[in-house]
DNA sequence: ATGGTTGAAAGTCAA
């Protein structure tokens, strides 16, 4: 079988409810997983993903900031909501399909969604920098001590770093930049290479080939500029390394009547 | 060096 996973930041669920539905209609993922649904749980649209056949969705959400929902058409067995850093944040989501789901069962996937970080890229003068950073070794930490490490895993999300040259229109003008330090994008690369992981991206297309998931609001002209970053990443654990046959950057996403800044990151593996 | 836009929410904070 093939299984389709998309991971796309909506920033506001509830605003682009309609975009959500027309994505899955017309790209049709096994499982999409999203990020800044900025929605609490008894206004998460469970019933328009229910309609148009995915009827297995695990959410959790805050009033205005963050949140996190799987939404498949395949059955779990399980499901986790990880605290993070020690805060009732929503930074995470977890759900592992079930045997109901053919070939597929057994794979877990991890939702994240990494703090952006703020503006200053100095931990000392900003907690929210910190908290960046705090929330990469405690990933680290999961991945070492608590994950289980026989079962297929995929690690995706808004991980709100672009860890590599090519992950950024200008790697000199970033360096300084949140999201492209040399701080966050050697502990976000020691973290995925340590625990096996691979960069389903950066698998298929190599550097220095740019590649770009989220455009900011703030350009005149985004397509024109195309002054983007790679802050979303799908990961494969060791052993669904060589079922990747595809992923696509959807860019036209970016283009569509009022648009999430992030597009949808889709991988298809053949199990 | 600064500003630019968007969303949730009802003044501002986060991104």
């Amino acid at each position: 079988m093939q299984l389709k996973v998309t991971s796309w930041n909506i920033n506001s669920v509830r605003l682009r409810i309609g975009l959500v539905c027309d994505f899955l209609t017309t790209h049709a993922p096994d499982i999409l997983c999203l990020q800044e649904t900025k929605t609490p749980d008894e206004q998460f649209p469970a019933k328009a993903f229910q309609q148009i056949g995915y009827g297995h969705l695990r959410f959790i959400g805050q009033k205005g900031y963050n949140g996190v929902a799987i939404v498949s058409k395949l059955p779990f067995s399980d499901h986790e909501a990880m605290t993070m850093c020690g805060r009732p944040d929503a930074r995470h989501m977890s759900a592992v399909l079930g045997p109901g789901a053919g070939a597929a069962s057994g794979i877990a996937i991890h939702n994240f969604y990494v703090p952006a970080g703020g503006d200053i890229p100095d931990p000392e003068l900003n907690p929210k920098f910190a908290h960046k950073l705090a929330f990469l070794d405690e990933l680290g930490v999961w991945g070492m001590t608590k994950r289980p490490s026989d079962r297929p895993a995929i690690l995706l999300g808004d991980l709100n770093i672009a860890p590599y040259e090519h992950d950024v229109w200008s790697h000199k003008q970033l360096l300084d930049v949140v999201s492209h330090t040399p701080v966050e994008t050697t502990a976000l690369e020691a973290l995925r290479a340590d625990l096996g992981w691979t960069d389903a991206a950066r698998s298929l297309r190599p550097e220095p080939e740019k590649l770009y998931s989220w455009w900011s609001y703030r350009a005149a002209d985004w397509q024109a500029s195309d002054r983007g970053r790679r802050l979303d990443h799908i990961w494969l654990s060791e052993g669904l390394k060589p079922t990747l046959q595809d992923l696509t950057f959807l860019r036209e996403a970016r283009g569509w009547q009022r648009p999430s800044d992030h597009v949808p990151v889709t991988v298809t593996l053949s199990l």
